[in-house]
DNA sequence: GTAAAATTGTTGCAAATGCAACAGTTTTTT
DNA sequence: AAAAAACTGTTGCATTTGCAACAATTTTAC
């Protein structure tokens, strides 16, 4: 039996969507998932399996923006219509579910299932803010050395430990806080030989 | 006569903050506005005058990190609280009023004000995060040029035209960017040299 | 309206960073 | 089980960037 998602608590989910014109379509690993359906204001919702909003650059480049799991939404509300082509691509087979954010926000008026789903959606919108404020802490310190270390100390101060294991591989790292790999790569070694921290395969320790 | 606020939009305001346990605070001029008051899912709605959200580093340096106008909302639900220390500070005398979020969900089972409020309120944290994701993607290019060509193309694109004046100080759209000032100051020479950009007092034009 | 403070514009220099390239390792795919 | 792809680890080198410092200009405060 799965867990229910956060964006479901507190609402019976069935009667929710049923009120709703919620649809929702299965996807295969690596297909488009098309949300942007011409109108606005519509939130897609990860019911089971992953997918990337990948961000593609003028030069053809891709950039991962942003990667979604079970349980997290996705929506144009959220990006600026004026920035490069963005699109949501499954990165497993995936069960997506879509509503229309201005149906809800009528029905929320005469419905509790739709009024606890509006304040699941505010606490999501602001994790994702959270989030973004927190990368943008990282990205505003000026050397390789900081922007490490500063990310550490993040992820330590989240699980209350001087020790924890990277959630990203190295590639993903670099590429998150925007430095060059192999730069970081090094001035994580001068970060070992300097007694700042320590990292047995994957596990970094700060020691101070 | 003052313009209807965005949160107050669609809805009867007075009779609205009647119903809550709202209460609204004149600040001087570089007052620290105390928000975070033990509890939090407080939001703090700047009603006249402007603030500013800053951070101190461990080394006691200051950073700005959101610039709040007449309109503007502020919570401690958008920042994550393993950062360093928050602040508001008001950079103008000013008129706040604080509301509780927990509150106001629950008013809004039973009062339509409360949930337009609430409409309101997504649609301000989503333009809050719709503002994070642009600055992401300024601070991910490795370049000093491309970050300024890239907000100068942003910029251009919002409004439509080739030509736009800065709404930012020199100093302050480095920060912004997070480079060094004296380096973007040879950056914008190089620019203008190479024939990329024009910039006449303030007003950049993009000549590609 | 004068003084003080902030911003702009500039430069030399040292240090940090990105780039390119490649070998070794691990993971994924077929 | 072999082949392909992705990731890690490393280095030399050129370039970019940050830092420090200062004069000139503009803005703000009293």
């Amino acid at each position: 039996m799965l867990e229910k998602l956060r964006i479901y608590e507190n609402l019976d989910e069935k009667k929710f969507l049923s009120t709703l014109q919620s649809n929702t379509i299965f996807y295969k690993n690596n297909q488009t998932i098309a949300y942007s359906l011409g109108d606005r204001n519509v939130i897609g919702i990860i019911e089971e399996g992953s997918a990337n909003l990948v961000r593609f650059d003028y030069n053809g480049e891709r950039t991962i923006v942003e990667e979604l799991y079970s349980g997290d939404i996705f929506s144009d509300m959220f990006y600026s219509s004026t920035n490069s082509e963005l699109l949501v691509i499954a990165t497993s087979d995936c069960k997506v579910t879509f509503v229309s954010y201005d149906e809800l926000i009528n029905k929320a008026q005469t419905s509790i299932n739709a009024l606890s789903f509006l304040d699941n959606l505010i606490s999501l919108i602001t994790d994702k803010l959270v989030k973004r404020n927190e990368r943008i802490e990282l990205l505003t310190t000026r050397t390789i050395r900081n922007k490490l270390l500063a990310y550490f100390e993040l992820q330590t101060k989240k699980i209350n430990s001087k020790s924890f294991d990277l959630e990203y591989t190295y590639t993903d790292l670099a590429d998150y806080l925007a430095i060059d790999r192999s730069a970081m790569m090094r001035e994580l070694k001068h970060l070992k030989e300097d007694g700042f921290i320590n990292d047995i395969n994957r596990k970094i320790t700060l020691l101070y």
